[in-house]
DNA sequence: TTAAGTGTACCATGCGACATAATACAGTGT
DNA sequence: ACACTGTATTATGTCGCATGGTACACTTAA
């Protein structure tokens, strides 16, 4: 369900609320599903349970998880993030400086306007695979 | 010259490779420049000369600088600049997950592609803003 | 030769974010 | 009652970053 990366400078914490997010837009984790308990997920990842609870903390704060004390931790209405200014500002900004990032590396506009149009195509045909099998279920 | 945040979570080392980074490919500082001595800097931006230190030895390590012992340091050619993969990559699959999640937030093909254009070219403006900026020292 | 400036290499210290460990409390459902 | 859930707290350790200080080798100019 989940890949950390031990090494990489993004915090597990960090990790753990990107990919949920993802889980969460993508609507593999549907609406009011069960978020894996905070005790549950911290076993599974061998992380500590604080860790967890930090990240699911944060996912409540930024609407994409809700929680009922005793319960455990649900999968918010996608219509909250959908559109989402916050959301969507903050995947620009990611964006905006990853573009930056490759003008640093010694990328020409052209060779970064390339390799986005490559990628926005990769992203298009795996849409339309998503549809097409879909279709047959 | 420079501009330091000492908020961001980018630290200080970081930024003065990021932004000598974007003196050398915007040309500002040429091919064989002198850069400002480590002693030299850390007084202007008020830091550790070690900090310094620490970014020139990451420049030099990546190509973007040259140094002679008891000269200083100097801007390297343009060309000399090492294409980090494992950076690449990793910026690569930034873009990939980034516009994956815009495309499940609901935005379309036309969508993100008149973004990343807009973003493109907010980038492109930038970089020629420090150029022309650099014209009149 | 001397002095000042250059890069370079250490080592010790402090700080803050992160992660861990252990414990405790309150709410929910069986 | 019991076993779950989330939540809160405190203490501890680690790591990267930045700092402060010292030292050495090299180059250039006086």
């Amino acid at each position: 369900m989940f890949q950390l990366d031990l090494k990489s400078r993004e915090s597990i914490y960090e990790q753990i609320i990107n990919q949920m997010k993802e889980l969460i837009i993508t609507g593999i984790l549907k609406e009011d599903e069960k978020l894996p308990s905070v005790r549950e997920l911290s076993k599974i990842l061998t992380v500590n349970p604080n860790t967890v609870q930090k990240a699911y903390r944060e996912l409540e704060r930024q609407g994409y998880v809700y929680t009922v004390a005793g319960l455990g931790c649900f999968a918010a209405s996608i219509a909250d993030v959908k559109r989402d200014e916050a959301a969507i500002a903050q995947l620009t900004e990611t964006l905006r400086t990853t573009l930056r990032q490759l003008t640093y590396l010694g990328f020409s506009k052209d060779e970064i306007d390339a390799l986005l149009m490559t990628l926005l195509q990769e992203d298009q045909q795996k849409t339309e695979e998503l549809k097409k099998g879909s279709e047959h279920i």
